[in-house]
RNA sequence: UGCCCUGUGGUGUAAUGGUAGCACAGCAGAUUCUGGUUCUGUUUGUAUGGGUUCGAGUCCUAUCGGGGCAACCA
């Protein structure tokens, strides 16, 4: 039991809240939902369902300029295909309406007052940490004086940055966010719900808790960054006299070899670093979707690293083992040759073909069998042949034998090679009796390695990722990088593939998730067309 | 040198005064028509010094380390 259903669980036997639960997953959208963001969805929309609450999704859309429609659609469907539900849909802006009079109540209880200084004024005025700020000269104006100042800003009949409504506080606390901070600010700026009925927005501190409050939230549960926001946010309520939700903070997910930072991950997609916010390569729940992850894995993976308040770095591979987890029990085995050599069987009849049947999934035998055509000319994996092998060394070589997997086992007797010294062909011998069913077929050899016959089966491209960043934490720089200096520039390699002959389209589009026998889990992408399947590797198998 | 949060194997996370457990990673072995899966075994840990207690990861105290806070961002 983490420490959140521990204060949960402590309010439900205290009776508090009347033993509701109600979340919310409130992001900004002003960007696509990451990895980071799916522990938050999880948390919230978990804490919901396990203690037969309700979680809400509320776009926090307090800032006009960095807000788009585009980002509201993307997360709302990232949400739901992580397989979450919530109970409503609201925003911030919404709220508009109220948190304007709150702002006027606050005013004539001379908690609130307009500031005329400018930004590095304020700034200044607000002091340093260690020693504490000066008070606005306008501190002191009349209820009155503020009142028609707050409503002529509303109006719009002063420019964006001339004024601001800020809250009374104590400009000495040590608490920085208590230094009378800015409730309202002028943005003369077309607003993605509102269009242009407003030209003041009200700052996060002066929203966010409002609406939890209106929503009835019991548990506002947000990231480490907002635990100093908090004495203001329950500041906010006991001032305005509403219900009073409890925030309680946990500490954000952080990866290995990834960056989380909204700002850094735009970046990647403006300055095409990446192709899109759902490139494979990016953390995003559109770009590990597109990768091949499953929604069921990401779950997991929340789960799975837990909720505490220490600053974390979880190790991706923790990530991909819950992928591998997933797809091990539910991808179709096929199998695929990514980079070919040629491999040619001597006694095999000339134009003979036998149709190999083969197991769908090991892991599920629902899943059935298909059968794959086998012939003379074969290609197999470069890597499964070795001419020097030694003793660790245990699939192909000459005089050595393996075993074709649902076929026949072989034993190498030479190599061609071309004039650079490339391996061109390798010839084997088959045994006849040894075929995958038959009596003499169990016969120990020491490998069995995958195929695909010459003449029937299709090239596919093969998108090959490896992580994004190749230094574990991209953040830490030297003196003069940036976390550009640690993009991995062999993060995608494409390459062409043979696949078995009857992966179609339709059938590739509808199974999605493969296992490529002994190389690891592939995506069959959207890019997929008629005349060539595109996949995209998840992850590799283990080793 | 203000305030807040936080220190448990390599990485995460449990243990709520009573045998430091689990997962990932690593290593070794068994099984296997995937060097996958499965199974077994195994290396590694309570930041440090005092104190309270029969007993401390847990309580007190001091120290040290990590993170956050000074946007008209969220």
């Amino acid at each position: 039991m983490n420490f959140i259903e521990q204060i949960i669980e402590e309010d439900i036997r205290n009776g508090k809240n009347d033993a509701k639960v109600q979340t919310r997953f409130p992001p900004e959208p002003n960007g696509y939902l990451h990895i980071g963001h799916a522990k938050s969805i999880c948390i919230n929309f978990g804490m919901a369902e396990k203690y037969n609450g309700l979680c809400n999704l509320r776009f926090d859309d307090t800032n006009p300029v960095k807000e788009d429609t585009e980002y509201v659609d993307s997360i709302r469907e990232d949400i739901h295909w992580l397989g979450f539900q919530w109970a409503k849909e609201f925003y911030a802006s919404d709220y508009f309406d109220q948190l304007y009079l709150w702002a006027e109540q606050l005013i004539n209880e001379g908690l609130a007052y307009v500031d005329d200084q400018t930004q590095e004024e304020i700034s200044k005025g607000r002091g340093v940490p260690t020693a504490p700020g000066i008070e606005s000269p306008y501190r002191n104006r009349s209820v009155e004086e503020n009142l028609d100042l707050f409503r002529r800003m509303r109006a719009g009949e002063f420019p964006d940055g001339s004024r601001v409504l800020r809250a009374k506080i104590d400009m000495a606390s040590p608490n920085m966010h208590f230094r009378d901070p800015i409730m309202y600010r002028i943005l003369h700026a077309t607003h993605h719900r509102t269009g242009d009925k407003w030209c003041i927005y009200p700052m996060y501190d002066f929203a966010h808790g409002q609406s939890d409050s209106i929503e009835g939230i019991t548990h506002s549960i947000c990231t480490l960054e907002f635990e100093v926001h908090r004495p203001l946010y329950d500041w906010f309520c006991e001032a305005l006299r509403i219900h009073h939700p409890q925030q309680i903070e946990f500490a954000r997910l952080n990866m290995t070899y990834t960056i989380m930072s909204k700002r850094k991950l735009l970046q990647l997609v403006k300055e095409h670093y990446v192709n899109g916010w759902d490139d494979p390569r990016m953390p995003t729940i559109c770009g590990l979707r597109r990768r091949g992850y499953t929604p069921a894995s990401i779950r997991n993976f929340a789960e799975t690293v837990g909720v505490a308040k220490r600053d974390n770095i979880i190790d991706v591979s923790l990530l991909e083992f819950c992928a591998r987890e997933d797809l091990n029990k539910t991808a179709i085995r096929t199998m695929a040759v990514l980079d070919p050599v040629k491999l040619i069987i001597d006694n095999y009849p000339e134009g003979q073909v036998e149709e190999m049947t083969a197991v769908n999934n090991p892991e599920d035998p629902e899943a059935g069998t298909r059968t794959v055509p086998f012939s003379k000319e074969l290609w197999i994996e470069r890597a499964d042949f070795r001419e020097n092998a030694d003793k660790k060394f245990y699939r192909l070589s000459i005089d050595r034998e393996v075993r074709l997997k649902y076929a026949y086992i072989i034993k190498c007797t030479h190599i061609v090679k071309d004039d650079a010294g490339n391996i061109t062909e390798i010839h084997c011998t088959y045994d006849p009796n040894t075929k995958s069913g038959m009596p003499d077929s169990n016969r120990k050899v020491k490998a069995t390695i995958h195929w695909a016959s010459v003449q029937h089966s299709k090239k596919a491209e093969v998108r090959l990722f490896d992580r994004l960043f190749s230094a574990e934490d991209p953040d830490n720089c030297a003196e003069g990088e940036t976390f550009l200096d640690h993009l991995n520039p062999n993060s995608l390699v494409v390459t062409e593939a043979w696949v078995e002959p009857t992966l179609t389209l339709e059938k590739a589009m509808a199974i999605k998730h493969f296992q490529f026998e002994r190389l690891g889990y592939f995506y069959a992408d959207p890019d997929s067309t008629e005349e060539k399947l595109v996949f995209n590797k998840t992850v590799s198998l283990k080793q």
